[in-house]
DNA sequence: TCATATACGGAGCAGTGCTCCGTTTGACTA
DNA sequence: TAGTCAAACGGAGCACTGCTCCGTATATGA
């Protein structure tokens, strides 16, 4: 029986709500590096500084936040590829990209496996920055083709799998990490077509 | 008071518990593959008609049961490896086991995992029989780099580690478990020499 | 038949993810 | 500046987990 909430739009929100936010986001990228997908969130919401009812209305799932972690991570990758398509031959440019995916994948412990689950969902939040982030590899990988260098029969998801797959085997035992470059030129070598032979090649 | 225990061997394992052994294996199969390696230990022993103290008897931790399980599959696939290379020609024979290698790890879900984990491990007990695994693949492998058919710059870890993230990554998603069986031809067809083109590759 | 080593089974503990709700506080208004 | 209140906070509590412990039941050999 007192005035109607107010109309129209709501109130912004709040300066310690956005502070915790990131604050969170901050820490959970720490331990998941530390610690993989499987870390407790009574851990993460404690070295955050906040009560775990917080983390919560932030982050409503545990995949909510790792959505979060990943989407981030995805929009840099989506801009680091642009970046390369402008700076460097085609090949090389993949082949760079590449790199700093599978490397990323180790930071991001256990990500990669989120990460593919997000293919086959439409209705994840990640769907859009995930195809997105696959967009922009893709148009490194269709440049590399139409030079003629890379082979015309894998399309983006391939390619998606194939260095996913190649992260995720690095980061499953210190022996594999120390092979992670050369497991992925071996990968690389049967993509790129060797019809013309470069020389001094590593 | 009364008579030492008996000295000597320990009286043989009592008939139920090695029901119970292969029931709790058996059952564990099933679950895994349908729920994968997170699955309740309390629902597969319930599933197998024990008490979960029993379950804890035979098999003191989680890894412990996932090990058994992971063994037993070892040891058919270096079977398998060894029928193999006596049949079929060099590079026909590694394709058809480097198959079976990755559909199987789609059935024993998120083992893959647990398998990379022993490489470095030597404690594990399972470092034995997957050693001995690799050990036959690594036979098929080197025929066919003999028979000059297989690139020469790789050994048996790059080629487990390449054909385990094709059967993790093809595990992940139900549109790339579709394309398993592309994905690791890609893998192969970079690895398998090219100089001798054979026509109607599919 | 009996004695006993062995195996069984589930209560209990400490941890987890997640929910709920009483308390506090930042931001807007007068 | 004081008052108001939606929004945010934080942790107790619930249902689950892996794993331990120990009193009870039983298979086995004498």
């Amino acid at each position: 029986m007192t005035t109607p909430p107010a109309p129209g739009p709501p109130r912004a929100q709040r300066a310690d709500a956005q502070r915790n936010f990131e604050r969170i986001l901050a820490v959970a990228r720490t331990v998941v590096a530390e610690q993989g997908t499987q870390a407790s969130l009574r851990d993460i919401a404690r070295r955050a500084g906040v009560g775990l009812g917080t983390l919560y209305r932030h982050f409503p799932t545990r995949d909510a936040l790792l959505e979060t972690l990943l989407g981030r991570r995805f929009d840099l990758l989506a801009e680091r590829a642009d970046a390369l398509a402008g700076t460097r031959a085609p090949v090389e440019a993949l082949k760079e990209w590449l790199g700093e995916f599978t490397a990323g994948a180790a930071v991001y412990r256990g990500l990669a496996a989120s990460m593919m689950a997000t293919i086959d969902d439409e209705n994840s939040p990640l769907h859009a920055s995930c195809a997105a982030m696959r967009r922009s590899g893709a148009r490194l990988l269709a440049r590399a083709q139409e030079a003629g260098e890379v082979r015309a029969d894998i399309d983006g998801t391939d390619l998606f799998a194939l260095v996913s797959a190649v992260g995720w085997v690095s980061d499953q035992a210190p022996s594999l990490t120390a092979r992670r470059e050369h497991l992925l030129s071996l990968v690389m070598d049967g993509l790129t077509r060797r019809d013309t032979p470069e020389p001094g090649a590593g």
